[in-house]
DNA sequence: AGAAAATGTGAGGACAAACTCACATACGGC
DNA sequence: GCCGTATGTGAGTTTGTCCTCACATTTTCT
């Protein structure tokens, strides 16, 4: 199935998947590289970012970053995807926990989960807003990924919730994480943790009055 | 004041202001242009959409937008300044009745007059999340000057509430509505109004607890 | 040591988007 | 009708970014 290779055999990424690295070296040069494209991508979100700067802030040549990552749509797409496993587990962990929990406790749990997780993801909320491209119908594809897991959060703390009526409480608690996150940027506020305090207080409130009313 | 104008002057734009038309004509491609702009740039974002898009969709030739517009952030700034004064408009009516309603009716009228502010200005949500370049910093802006309007409203409603605290609750706020406008792009959930009646409930027990229990 | 494979490099090609300009046309006042 | 001003046009310039490629360097294996 594979091609004699030619004389002189060159290693290069293809063009619809990034090459995995062989040696120590390329290992530590690909995470480095991703997590420049994180940090990047988070400050000036997906469009604005470039190839350039991103190899700069990884101390690589351009030609080091495209060894591995054939564009730059593959490059967001690797993150994508590591991001979307790290989410999942998360998300998997609270659902365990979810139906022993309070209201209270799942509006704290979800929230500060949430704001764990983009301290140690930064570039993901860049990426899921992608507005432009074909990075957009990804970027839906990781919302509605979102919605799912939080919908099965919701139902494994109240089994009595349909499937619509967890679908749409799921909808908007993700608005909710998602004005959370936005805080993270807009501004310093000194405010922020007071901001945060009402957020959770405004979730608590929410939960409480869709999931519970319930006795035990 | 003035240079003697040149033999053959010829009327520009000049660098960093955008040229007023003086005949009736003028005023009507002026007003195409902005449509045409709004509406490109709340389907694709302000990084995305290209000048020459904006000017074909207008029915006009690139030199035309040029013409009156002399680079693309003045034209995104001439829409914010539009929008910014409908909005103050908007906020200022409803800041009128707030004092005389409960925080259900309260919660209903942000919301409502929110989503008949998006339907009437389809651009603002794209200008208000730039991320890059100058515009960051205006969109920074409008985003503060929304808060503080917002917080205005709430203290017309509870004129206990301090400062730092109509800020806190507002900032919550804005938020919520972000998260009912990013609903009207993230696909055509045939489940959208099911989620905007979430997020109006979530609206309405934030603000009851956070404002209400007062009697009168 | 020597060969082969993996990794590293940065000038330059290709292309798209912002923006310019020399000239054409429409409109209003005389 | 005639002139001056406002408006209209689109090919071409400039600039920035994605991506390629011919070649250099490092590492592994025998």
């Amino acid at each position: 199935m594979r091609r004699k290779a030619a004389p002189k055999a060159v290693p290069r990424a293809t063009q619809d998947e990034a090459r995995t690295p062989q040696r120590e070296r390329g290992k530590q040069r690909v995470a480095a590289l991703l997590d420049a494209a994180a940090a990047i991508f988070a400050e000036k979100g997906y469009e604005a970012a470039t190839m350039a700067e991103i190899a700069a802030r990884a101390g690589a040549a351009i030609g080091s970053l495209y060894q591995f990552f054939p564009n730059k749509e593959l490059l967001a797409g690797t993150l994508r995807a590591q991001y979307g496993d790290a989410l999942y587990d998360d998300l998997a962990a609270l659902r365990e926990k979810a139906g022993a929990w309070t209201e209270e406790q799942l509006a704290e749990g979800l929230l500060s989960g949430w704001l764990d997780f983009l301290e140690r993801h930064p570039g993901f909320m860049a990426l899921v807003e992608a507005q432009a491209g074909l990075d957009a119908a990804r970027a839906a594809d990781v919302r509605a990924r979102m919605r799912q897991l939080i919908a099965g959060i919701l139902q494994a703390h109240a089994p009595h919730l349909s499937q619509q009526g967890a679908a749409s409480i799921a909808t908007a608690v993700l608005q909710t994480l998602k004005g959370a996150a936005a805080l993270r940027i807009e501004a310093e506020l000194p405010e922020r943790t007071a901001v945060l305090d009402q957020l959770r207080l405004m979730l608590q409130l929410y939960l409480k009055s869709q999931l519970g009313g319930k006795s035990r």
